[in-house]
DNA sequence: CTGTGACTAAGAGTCCGTA
DNA sequence: TTACGGACTCTTAGTCACA
């Protein structure tokens, strides 16, 4: 079974590309530091869900579609 | 917009109710500390991704499932 | 534009109990 | 069976300088 992490980080930057936004401009969006989008795009944070929910926002999707597994 | 807090303490308590388990039972399959439960039902808790995903495994379900809004 | 290490404050998560 | 409290440890939130 895979890492809940790795599904959240591979949706957020296919997410993230699609609207064609850096790290940094998410970052502004969502509200978030910079290096924090890229430590969860790199798996070495553990986000809680209500940061999930902030970037669901800031990437105009839900907080559901973020964690769904697309690779299945 | 509701929070995401909200909507997992709905799905959870449902999901719970539905296979008749107790928040005990519950925490016993997630691996999870009984007040822990408790408090994520109530909403007084800002639980990691990592750790809905372990409710979802114990309660037969995803963890995109635990975060969508099923009032819409 | 992104990766990374380091840091403090806050809160996640556990374990003990009581009503 | 569940809510709630205290006390505790350890991780996350959030930020910075630097590569």
């Amino acid at each position: 079974m895979e890492d809940v992490c790795a599904i959240l980080a591979r949706n957020i930057k296919a997410a993230r590309k699609r609207l064609n936004l850096s790290q940094e401009d998410l970052a502004a969006r969502a509200e978030i530091d910079r290096t924090y989008v890229s430590g969860i795009e790199r798996q070495v944070r553990n986000p809680t869900i209500t940061v999930v929910a902030k970037f669901a926002e800031a990437l105009e999707t839900t907080t559901a579609d973020l964690l769904t597994d697309e690779s299945r």
